[in-house]
RNA sequence: GCGCGCUUAGCUCAGUGGUAGAGCGACUCGUUUACACCGAGUAGGCCCGGGGUUCGAUCCCUCGAGCGCGCACCA
């Protein structure tokens, strides 16, 4: 054995060719043996599974942080003989991924709202897999140890069904339900947060204190007085005890207003002046006050619109951005004499939204709720008991805290990128249906755009082909519907119609029937007029005329008659065909009147024709009849699930439905325990103290609840990781550290070890470039003390097949058997370190003693004997040096995994450092 | 308002019931064939303040100050 070492350990040729080496040997899957060898079976299992990253984006050092301690562990637990699964993930993260796209999008000047539920979910979908693939090179390249054959993503179909089952259960137990509440409003994303994903913020406000009949209040927003429905008093307060139970009249902006004074113990008497107005459309305590006097007084008023936009019964006001109407009505206020003072400087906290900071907007809205209380009893408890053991343990204070004071969760976001929520609504009466079977889909479809559209020329029976824009919009429509597997098409006859149909057909193949039932309403005289002739004709009002529901056109048709037409034709075709999926192409005021009848809308709603644009359309679930009405026809809430309720089972949904093999047969017992029976609970839990609640606490509540046990038995907590000024990273302070780059300069192994030492449970990382050339310093030692031993041996004319025989014969010094005593104490110390999550500590002492100890003092007392002339006492030397050696590499894989593996290898290279036995 | 932390060498942080340690930085010396990505050495700390428990506290208790964070429907 001559292989010479170079003076520097060249880090990138050695991570690739190692990473690939443990990747072929198999010693990274549960199934790949370890250091006991035998029936790999009868092993202990160890199991972590991997916090599933977000695939919107690259790994920073955080991931860096939680990946290094997992590995450290998992490293640690194989070599000690465990059956260790790592199982890697990654995360769709709905909301943080939807806004991250958001801004993609914005750049290409783009905007998610005018895009289709399918063209967003395509685009967002390639969006993510690029960006896993990314990430689990990067992961790679960190020396992750983990199970790549049991990569799961969070939409893979085995977990949507696991979190469609676990949501029945809920439903089932009444433990999630849906309610109209007022719920914290992203003007900006368009959607629903939970409480968590508010953040509060202070801000200074004027406090502004109106004149409300006799009584004065005090109020930040003067712009909710239009959806003022009362007023209410402490119940207590002597002041205003007399006003309990009477209406008092009140000048507003749009004039005289009656008011009903309420008591309420929600109300603080020494807040303004101890009378507030209620709101409850925009205003969660108001609309509780509501609730607690629903029959005196009356309910939502809404006036802020989902862009945070005033609307409805406003007057003037209409349409203008709450901060802007503010302003206004705080002036119209004065002019009309009823703003008695304006208290500048008034601090309060505002809920924000925690990805745009833009005030939130308290909207009433009906969303799933999951009932928390009974959820978090258990869930208090299995910490309470040790079962579920989090570091550092101060967090279980925190944890219990938090869970002791848990409200219901909304679990409904209005974005398409998610899991959609598997909740039906029977369309005419409202009844809830969970995990509906639905035995087909019904598209009920415009036809594409022709030129007499354009012009505004009433078409009715004349056959018009599509113009250019239709035939395409034709083409796109048919793309969506592939998806669907459609069967049938049932069109109108007239040619605009048709056409589409047959671009569907085309794309689809399914067979087209014509029905002239289908047609557009009749418009008689008026057919093949513009829009403008008819007003010249007819005046005005002719538009009122025309939406009345039985307002016949002469030579025409009614609506009402069309509706009778239609509705028959619709039925037919419904008691004929209910169990295929079909596309109806049909025209605008025939899918009005069609819904009309299947929603149970007045005339007048029916007239509404959002939606209705060229090739709109309308989707139909048909399922089982209604348990309440008999009806048949479905819809699908379009919200999706919070990622969080999703990834809050995480732990078993990996689990439950993976065998540990790929030899999966239908309808049989799996001959091998499956990885849940293996594997669940798993043993830790590694994430960032910031999503203690979002996600360790979640998945605590729904792993008890939906297996009965724990999901995990200890969880640790990193911190967030700083830069060497104590300053969070973030791309616009531009102090953000790569793991990647910096481990491409330094060398994976010390940014692993520059992550760890120094750094505790819980408390925030501070890592620096110059931290990490330490550690890389720290690794060319270990190189050259290997280089030292290996030259030793070529001294001693040790082959590599000679290394590591045994110290039979060998004469040991008093000093060497005091070294190898004291090598033993810290193999101990290492493996209590790391047994009980200390790992700052762990790596701290070994980098110590290899550096401080064994090459400072040991190797340096060595030298003298192994160029002496007592080739026994060398020996013995020499083998003290290569016993220290391979045992501190043993102890250091788990840190600096590439480094020692590439050493050992050079003295063992029938043997793989990775199984070897700790 | 309630809760949780932190305060130790110039900087960033470990740590222990018996008056302290690492990394980086500073200074001095050293071209010793494992390593200058090194070695030998030096300087530098009323371990936030007051009180208490103790033979003894930086560590335990208590009060306080400063800083950070979390939770909370005060309009």
């Amino acid at each position: 054995m001559s292989e010479e070492l170079e003076p520097r350990y060249d880090t990138k040729e050695v991570e690739e060719r190692i990473y690939r080496l443990w990747e072929k040997s198999g010693f990274f899957s549960a199934e790949g043996g370890s250091a006991s060898g035998g029936n790999p079976d009868k092993r202990k299992p160890y199991c972590i599974i991997m916090p599933p990253n977000n695939a919107n984006g690259l790994l920073h050092m955080g991931h860096a942080v939680g990946l290094t301690l997992q590995d450290i562990l998992i490293r640690f637990w194989r070599m000690r003989g465990r059956k260790t699964l790592w199982l890697p993930g990654a995360d769709h993260a709905g909301f943080e991924t939807q806004v991250v796209f958001d801004k993609k999008l914005d750049k290409e000047g783009r905007n998610r709202f005018a895009m289709s539920r399918e063209e967003l979910w395509k685009e967002i979908w390639d969006f993510t897999q690029e960006n896993k693939k990314k990430m689990y090179e990067q992961t790679k390249k960190l020396g992750a140890s983990c199970d790549w054959s049991r990569e799961t993503f969070t939409l893979d179909p085995k977990i949507i069904e696991t979190v469609y089952e676990t949501f029945e259960k809920l439903y089932k137990d009444g433990l999630v339900y849906r309610d109209l509440k007022v719920i914290n409003w992203c003007p900006k994303h368009r959607t629903a947060l939970s409480d968590l994903e508010v953040k509060y913020v202070e801000r200074e406000d004027p406090l502004y204190y109106i004149k409300y009949g006799p009584l004065t209040l005090a109020t930040v927003r003067p712009e909710t007085k239009f959806g003022d429905t009362a007023l209410a008093v402490n119940p207590k307060d002597k002041r205003y005890t007399k006003y309990i139970g009477k209406e008092i009249e009140v000048k507003g902006i749009l004039g005289l207003l009656k008011f009903k004074v309420v008591g309420d113990e929600a109300v603080d008497p020494k807040f303004g002046t101890g009378v507030v107005k209620v709101t409850p459309a925009h205003d969660a305590t108001d609309f509780e006050i509501w609730q607690r006097h629903k029959n005196e007084i009356p309910g939502l008023k809404i006036i802020i619109n989902e862009a945070g936009k005033l609307t409805g019964e406003v007057g003037e006001y209409a349409g203008l951005k709450v901060a802007e109407a503010r302003e206004k009505i705080a002036a119209k206020m004065q002019e009309l004499g009823i703003l008695e003072k304006v208290e500048t400087n008034y601090k309060h906290q505002v809920a924000t939204c925690y990805k745009c900071g833009n005030t939130l907007e308290p909207l009433p809205r009906p969303q799933w709720f999951v009932k928390m209380k009974p959820l978090a009893e258990p869930a208090m408890k299995a910490v309470k008991t040790g079962k579920v053991k989090i570091h550092p343990k101060r967090s279980e204070k925190v944890y219990s805290h938090w869970l002791k004071n848990i409200r219901d969760w909304n679990i409904s976001r209005q974005i398409v990128w998610g899991i959609r929520i598997p909740a039906w609504f029977c369309i005419s009466c409202g009844e809830s249906k969970i995990n509906a079977k639905i035995k087909s889909k019904w598209f009920i479809i415009r036809h594409g755009e022709t030129d007499w559209n354009k012009e505004f020329r009433m078409m009715g029976k004349e056959d018009i082909p599509l113009n250019e824009a239709g035939r395409k919009q034709a083409h796109e429509i048919a793309k969506k519907l592939k998806a669907y597997n459609i069967d049938l098409i049932i069109a109108s006859d007239l040619l605009r119609s048709k056409q589409t149909a047959e671009a569907i057909a085309k794309e689809t193949g399914a067979e087209v029937i014509f029905d002239k039932n289908l047609r557009e309403r009749d418009v008689g005289k008026w057919q093949g007029k513009l829009r403008d002739e008819i007003e010249q004709e007819h005046g005005k009002d002719v538009w009122k005329m025309w939406r009345d529901y039985s307002f016949d056109i002469a030579g025409g048709e009614s609506w009402a008659g069309l509706e009778k037409r239609v509705w028959e034709s619709f039925s037919g075709h419904k008691s004929a065909h209910s169990h295929r999926n079909i596309a109806i192409v049909t025209h605008g005021g025939v899918i009005r009147m069609l819904r009309k009848r299947i929603r149970n809308l007045s005339p007048d709603e029916a007239m509404d024709i959002r939606g209705l644009e060229n090739t709109g359309f309308i989707e139909l679930d048909i399922s089982e009849r209604c348990n309440k009405c008999g009806g048949d026809l479905y819809e699908q809430d379009p919200d999706v699930f919070d990622t969080w309720f999703s990834s809050g089972q995480w732990p078993f949904a990996t689990l439950l439905k993976s065998g540990s093999s790929k030899s999966k047969v239908k309808n049989q017992k799996l001959k091998i325990r499956s990885d849940f029976e293996t594997f669940y609970p798993t043993d830790v839990m590694e994430t960032g103290y910031d999503i203690l609640f979002f996600w360790v606490a979640r998945m605590v509540m729904l792993g008890l609840y939906r297996t009965g046990k724990v999901p995990f038995k200890d969880v640790y907590l990193h911190g967030l990781v700083r830069d060497k000024d104590r300053q969070k990273m973030s791309k616009s302070k531009g102090n953000v550290i790569d793991p990647l780059g910096v481990a491409d300069i330094y060398g994976t192994d010390a940014v692993r070890m520059a992550l760890v030492v120094g750094n505790t449970a819980g408390n925030d990382i501070v890592i620096s470039e110059d931290k990490i050339r330490g550690y890389r310093n720290f690794a060319t030692k270990i190189w050259n003390v290997a280089r030292f031993v290996l030259m030793a041996a070529d001294e001693r004319g040790l082959n590599a097949e000679k290394h590591g025989k045994s110290r039979r014969g060998l004469v040991l010094s008093k000093e060497d058997e005091k070294d190898l005593a004291q090598l033993k104490k810290i193999q101990s110390q290492v493996t209590k370190h790391i047994e009980k999550f200390e790992f700052h500590l762990a790596g701290g002492k070994i980098y110590h003693y290899v550096w401080h100890t064994f090459a400072d003092k040991i190797i340096e007392a060595s030298k003298p004997r192994l160029s002496g002339g007592n080739s026994k006492d060398a020996e013995a030397a020499y083998f003290k040096l290569e016993t220290i050696l391979i045992e501190s590499l043993k102890m250091l894989h788990p840190f600096m995994p590439y480094v020692t593996e590439e050493i050992f290898q050079k003295f063992r290279p029938e043997k793989m450092l990775i199984v070897e036995k700790w």
